[in-house]
DNA sequence: CGTAACTTTGATCTCGATCAAGGCTTGTGG
DNA sequence: CCACAAGCCTTGATCGAGATCAAAGTTACG
């Protein structure tokens, strides 16, 4: 699929390395894209994806690592095109918030202003195509419609943001932990079968305002009630899908 | 100013009436709305301007009427040209999170989705322009910079919310109320004198992910602490900024 | 003035945090 | 193949920030 993965395989535990500089792409690359539908890179036709394709750079992230440090100048966006992100905001005393967890076809980096408003660190090996910003505007100025899909982007992003402060704000537990994975069987491939939590106790924790003793705790009463199976390597399974449903709606227990 | 203001100052205090129907303005009415310059109409020049003139719908809101039902079809975007407005979500028991308070020259609405993601309540008399989705987006079609500024508009908007995320989820009673106020003072003509806060201890609590009585004693804590001094009528004079700045930032205390 | 809504303050309770062991899993090296 | 180490994860005991319950005190408005 790509040339450039040399030392994918060598050693992933290890997020010890640079980011891989990575490479202005032939003209024709993007036109083989296998995320490009799901993308906002799909509202660009075959005729003009060269354009794209000039521009945007390929990079391999190694897991662990930050590719964006919350606070630093905001040069370029993100295509995430594999792999599992998640993006971070931090006190000075290292309490976090996990904004969300970004996946293939994911696109990274809207803000006006000219700092990153979060971090960004890779969960597994990521790849990514990186556009700089100033070339972004120059494709938005020819091609009205990325801007369109980059507002569709925003305004989803929005809502997604705005059900995260009404359950940070006011949702217990027990309701975060149901909304959570409930979340996560939405766009799973099949909600039935044991659905992959490709983080840690301590990322679901950051994420839902709790820590990872309470999110442990709740799992395990749900799996007491009979709510989820709890499988094998970050796994899970939702056996009462209307009961947790119900609990994460925040209806009386 | 304004021509439509018959029953303005009638009864504010009674939210029983209905949204007043308002009616398609002049040709040349945006052309000297006086907050036009701070709003996305901005982008749209003079020679254009009757174009959304034509569109807009001059709507006036009484006091505690909610005029945007979250979960109802989300038929109109909104842009207010006078008064307070609290954005919110509720879960069916009645807990509420209140998602930002808008004002003068804020717009509202935006959403991929064909329902409001949250409800919308005057906090005092509000006149806004409504615009259809439709002819909204005929207008987009012809106004590329309409978009672009939208986008704008939804970025910074999502900057906020990340930053509310993470006050919601990681920072303490104290911080967030600190949070809240310099963020008041932000936005205030001068932030050194009394700055109002048009809205009750409820709408706070509910903003900042709290109850009532811990609004209230936190801000009477910082009137003890000689960080800020609390006026009659809904104001407060932030008197230790720096203190109040450390505090809200997260640092150890 | 009187009343209804909002705010403050006090007493007590509770959910989730914190502190503290153990138990699993995974990866490395003998 | 097993021993060991280093992370995670789970579970238990206790604590505490903020919620809840309760009662005055203020404000605003008719």
């Amino acid at each position: 699929m790509s040339d450039q993965t040399t030392c994918l395989h060598q050693r992933e535990s290890r997020p010890r390395r640079l980011i891989l500089a990575g490479a202005h792409r032939q003209p024709g690359y993007c036109l083989t894209c296998g995320i490009r539908a799901q993308s906002v890179c799909s509202v660009i036709d075959d005729d003009d994806i060269a354009r794209l394709a000039e521009v945007a750079v390929e990079t391999l992230v190694l897991p662990g690592r930050t590719f964006i440090e919350e606070g630093t100048a905001a040069t370029d966006f993100y295509n995430i095109t594999s792999g599992n992100v998640k993006l971070f905001k931090a006190l000075p005393d290292g309490r976090r918030q996990i904004m969300g967890f970004a996946t293939t076809g994911h696109f990274l980096g809207l803000a006006v202003s000219d700092q990153y408003a979060f971090g960004a660190e890779a969960m597994d090996t990521v790849r990514l195509c990186r556009f700089s910003r100033a070339r972004m505007r120059q494709l938005m100025d020819d091609f009205p419609r990325l801007e369109r899909r980059l507002l569709a982007e925003a305004s989803n992003e929005l809502v997604a943001a705005q059900n995260q402060m009404l359950l940070l704000g006011r949702k217990t537990a027990r309701e975060r932990v149901a909304s959570f994975l409930l979340d996560r069987m939405r766009d799973a491939t099949d909600p039935s079968q044991d659905v992959p939590l490709p983080m840690t106790r301590s990322d679901m924790a950051d994420y839902l305002g709790l820590t990872i003793e309470t999110v442990s705790r709740t799992l395990s009463w749900m799996r007491a009630e009979r709510l989820i199976a709890i499988g094998r390597g970050h796994t899970v399974r939702v056996t009462a899908s209307e009961r947790l449903e119900t609990l994460a709606a925040g209806e009386a227990a």
